[in-house]
DNA sequence: GGAAATAAGTCAATATGACTGACGTAAATT
DNA sequence: AATTTACGTCAGTCATATTGACTTATTTCC
C-alpha cells in the first residue's frame, strides 16, 4: 500500500468554537483557574493535619468571627447542618474550635477558635494572602479597587449586605 | 423572680479578631463568596440533567476546545484519569460528547461536543456570563481590565502560558 | 401557663467527586 | 524488538456533600 497520509493538517487542539460575542468566556475561565490555584496552597498544608477544604472554611470564618453561631456558619458556607457536623466535631475534638452556650440565649452554641485554631487559620491565610498580594502587585490602586468591586458584585445581590457586614464594610455597594 | 437581664449587650457575631495588617482578608473572603455564587447558577441547571459540577467543567472545556485530548483535559482540570473517567463516560453515553481516534496518532481519543453538548454548554455559559456582565457593569474599561489581570495573576506562574494559550491570548502577561 | 417556634445535635442512607495503585491494550517512538 | 505513550479499566478508599426524620433544650408567643 502506498500509505500516503492525506489526513488534514495536525492542528490539535483545534481552534475554539466561536462564542457569542456577548459572552465573556475569558473571565469565566480565568475565574475557574484562579480559584483552582487559590485553593491549592492551603489544601496542601491542610493535608498534613488530615484536614480538608471544608475544615479550612469552617476554621477561617470562626477564627475571623469569634462567637459565630452554627446557623450563621451554615448560611455563610451554604451547606447543610449535617455536612457541617462531622467537620466541626473534628475541629472541636482536636482543639481548634470550642463551643460555648450563648450568654443570652442558651440554646445557641457560640463558636470560638482556640489558640491552636487561630494559629492554623493564620498560617493558611498567609498562604492565600501571598498569592493575592503578588496578583495585585502590578495593579495601580484603582485597579485593586476594581478587582474588589468585581468580586463583590459577583455575589448574589441579596447576600451582599450580609457579606459586607461580615467582612467589615457596611456599604451597600462595594468600596 | 425579678429576672432582670444583666447580661452584656447582645452584639453577636462579635467583632472580628484583628488581623495582621498585611493580610488582605477582604479579598480572601470575597473570592470565596464570589466563587460560591458563581457556581451556584450552573449547579442548579445541571441538577435537572442529573449532572454535577464535574460534568460542567468537562463539557465546557471540550465544547470550547473541540478535539481536546484526554491528557489535556486532565491537566486543565488538575484531576486524575480515574476521576475523569466516570464523568466523561456519562457524557459520552448520554450523547453530549463524542470521541474520535486521532487522525495522526490513533492512540489518542479526541473529544468533541455534540450539538446537544454545545447547546448545554452554551446555556450554562450564558448563566455565568450574565453574572459577570452585571459584576463588570459598574466598572470603567480600565477596571474591567484590572479584574482580568488580577484573576490571571492568581494563576500559578508556570501555568499561565498554558491558560493564556487555551483562552486565546498568547501573551506572557495578561492583556 | 401551655403551645409553637427555634437552635442545635443526631441517625441513617445516599450521591458525588476525588484519590491511589495496579494492570491491560494499542500504537508510536527509539 | 524494546520501550514509551495514550488511554481505559478494575478495585478499593476517602472527603464532602445531600435528604429526611427525630430528639432535646430553650425561648417566644398567645
Amino acid at each position: 500500500m502506498t500509505d500516503v497520509n492525506f489526513s488534514l493538517p495536525v492542528d490539535r487542539p483545534s481552534p475554539a468554537r466561536p462564542a457569542p460575542p456577548d459572552v465573556p468566556i475569558d473571565m469565566i475561565e480565568l475565574l475557574f483557574f484562579a480559584y483552582r490555584d487559590f485553593t491549592s496552597d492551603p489544601d496542601a498544608a491542610l493535608a498534613e493535619f488530615g484536614f480538608g477544604r471544608a475544615h479550612h472554611r469552617v476554621l477561617h470564618f470562626v477564627s475571623r468571627n469569634p462567637g459565630l453561631r452554627v446557623t450563621d456558619l451554615l448560611g455563610i458556607l451554604s451547606i447543610t447542618k449535617q455536612s457541617l457536623a462531622r467537620v466541626l466535631k473534628q475541629l472541636v475534638e482536636e482543639d481548634y474550635i470550642l463551643q460555648e452556650p450563648g450568654p443570652v440565649d442558651r440554646r445557641e452554641r457560640l463558636l470560638f477558635a482556640t489558640e491552636r485554631g487561630h494559629a492554623l487559620a493564620l498560617r493558611l491565610m498567609r498562604l492565600q494572602a501571598e498569592r493575592i498580594r503578588s496578583a495585585l502587585a502590578d495593579l495601580p490602586q484603582e485597579g485593586r479597587e476594581a478587582a474588589r468591586v468585581f468580586l463583590y458584585n459577583m455575589i448574589d445581590p441579596d447576600q451582599r449586605a450580609d457579606v459586607a457586614h461580615l467582612i467589615g464594610h457596611r456599604k451597600d455597594q462595594a468600596p
